[in-house]
DNA sequence: GTGAATGCAAAGAGTTTGCAAGGTT
DNA sequence: AACCTTGCAAACTCTTTGCATTCAC
């Protein structure tokens, strides 16, 4: 499954909206949030409120399609899909810019911390902080 | 320094309720809320605003000794004493106990992430979920 | 037709802020 | 005295909810 084919929402009933948040959210390369989707629902040609768009992630999240993350010291969620391949993120602290990274380290310390804490593991989300080469110059 | 020895705050002026927001959170295992800090100095024996509370927590990270983290989803901020030994934490997703992981295994990758990607890596934040021993059982 | 999805406005949780009063140096 | 900190209430932001209407099956 490449970048531009997403499976489609199945949800109890396909409704416009939903498949529009989905889609919207779908195309992201990073986390957004609720009001960016919404932003962009609404200025481009559909007229959705924000309160769809909250009801139409929750419901995706209860599938387990969407996901959210807290990520940083703000107090807003950022929701992006659940992708097969899973990715975390590196932030610089100073322009805010996120950068998407592919590789995850911590595959055998999932399997060692079942060992030693008897917890089955179901995920984890890492947030990586630094300063980007552009913030360094200056 | 061991669990029951932190260095006393020093901030502009060293009063008695940003002291007793330090010592209340300094002793504390896990994170926590800046409700449940303003719960427990209130209860125990000292009259405090929640939003005094929240300001000392607000100077405190901006001195770098106290951290906040967003665990799991909810909207909630945590709160911490930077402490020398950095931890993470597994989280059960049913219960929603926490535990304390004093073992982090990112170190080599935090290097790497350096070369790849030319960011200067500052710090990272680490949340593991899973289904602890008891959950399991149930 | 029945039940799910929507929009709107109002409510809720968590956090921040303005201001007058009190505390620390 | 100068300036920081506090408490209170009000404001703010993000998110959820109630209810009547609309939509999908």
């Amino acid at each position: 499954m490449n970048k531009t084919e997403h499976k489609v929402y199945q949800g109890k009933r396909k409704s416009k909206k939903r498949q529009l948040v989905y889609e919207t959210l779908a195309k992201k390369e990073l986390p957004v949030t609720a009001e960016e989707i919404f932003m962009e629902i609404a200025l481009k040609d559909d007229k959705i409120s924000l309160s769809t768009v909250y009801r139409a992630l929750e419901a995706f999240m209860a599938d387990g399609i969407v996901q959210k993350t807290m990520i940083g010291e703000s107090s807003n969620g950022l929701f992006e899909v659940r992708a097969n391949e899973h990715k975390h993120y590196l932030m610089c602290v100073e322009c805010k810019k996120m950068l998407a990274i592919k590789d995850c380290p911590l595959q055998d310390y999932e399997n060692q911390l079942e060992k030693t804490t008897k917890f089955k593991i179901k995920s984890h989300q890492l947030q990586v902080y630094g300063v980007c080469e552009k913030c360094q110059k200056n």
